[in-house]
DNA sequence: GCAAAAAGCGGAGGCTGACTCCGTTTAGCG
DNA sequence: CGCTAAACGGAGTCAGCCTCCGCTTTTTGC
């Protein structure tokens, strides 16, 4: 890669991010290529799509939260502590960026763009956090890591969409970490709500 | 109002909910117009806002699921049942258009549209269902009504969008009675799961 | 019936943002 | 230094939202 096109690349990537952090990960990607003093032809090829450019923004983190659970794996002893404290910085994460839970409700479905490879390795790390627990009869068994993604997505978009409306209300503030412990009480095994079903 | 105007109101509804159906919530509202045979500016001038287009559309499936809550709070005894039975109507009813969770995610904190007050009422009956079985001792008393809809919401959307992309995977589909099931469970009172929390 | 007033209509036009295409510029190599 | 592949950039196209206002239709009062 020529050495313009790298520091075009790097200074898209800062700019994306503190754009992303103000303005949500719909930003319009022309005001990026503008702050970061290039064309939006420039910012086109580098980043195909939307996500692409996400994605490299995230990797980092990424990176540290699939290191993370595996490093849960394999020294906590506690499965369910394991899975809680994990999925506890999953939700963290995808709250940095407004609009970024449904992103990644979007990617994990689907490989084609960097945002869903990047999601696919995350998601293997803490697929074996929750076939652990599933295993040793911490966790129900009917449940595959989808659908915790899933649900843990939801309640970051829960908080999101509060929050743009704080102004008018005597509603109160969504609290993730509550919403996050039903959905672990939820997948816990044992007698209560074996029924139920539609 | 006059005559020609409510016939092009009951026309733009009709035609609406065909569109919804089709391409989602999210249709384009010109479309919509040019096939009720109506200039963009009839549209707005009735639904000055892509919600309120919305809210005419479901007026009458909310009305049912009002009485629905109403009618489960008088007659059914067993409160579990009760809420299990109306928390999965109202995940099928979101799930009728693409996109339609969302906009209830956005709507339950924000009364200033007509979708918003429709779904007070429906809001205001399901909250006596899920506080009757809070009273009983058969919920936790620390969850209110906005983040069991918030989490309803979350399982229809994350349906909506592997729908989007069933042709490229293994992945299996998603199951919203399997996901209301979790947080149902979650949502019990019990010896499990207390702790947790972040 | 008719005319005036009120209500409603419609689409041109402005705007924003996505995305493409191609003539121009530049890094980097020999 | 000159050549070439790589990269640049922004004009241009397209789609959709939404407003504004001159024109048309309905209704009302007589």
């Amino acid at each position: 890669m020529r050495a313009d096109a790298l520091r075009n690349r790097e200074r898209l990537v800062e700019v994306a991010q503190s754009a992303f952090a103000t303005n949500g990960i719909e930003t319009s990607l022309e005001e990026i290529a503008r702050q970061a003093g290039v064309g939006i032809g420039t910012l086109y090829r580098r980043f195909p799509r939307r996500e692409d450019l996400i994605a490299a923004v995230l990797a980092e983190r990424y990176l540290k939260l699939t290191e993370c659970a595996l490093t849960l794996a394999e020294h906590r002893k506690d499965a369910d502590a394991a899975l809680t404290e994990w999925l506890t910085l999953l939700v963290e994460h995808m709250a940095i960026y407004r609009g970024l839970s449904l992103a990644v409700k979007e990617a994990i479905h689907d490989q084609s763009t960097a945002l869903g490879r990047t999601c696919k390795e995350m998601m293997d790390a803490g697929t074996a956090l929750l076939e652990r627990g599933q295993s040793l009869g911490v966790f129900r068994t009917d449940v595959n890591f989808y659908d915790v993604m899933s649900l843990c997505s939801g309640i970051v978009t829960a908080v999101e969409r509060r929050a743009e409306k704080l102004a008018d209300s005597d509603i109160p503030p969504v609290d993730p970490y509550l919403l996050l412990d039903v959905v672990l009480k939820g997948l816990r095994s044992g007698v209560l709500g074996g029924g139920a079903g539609g």
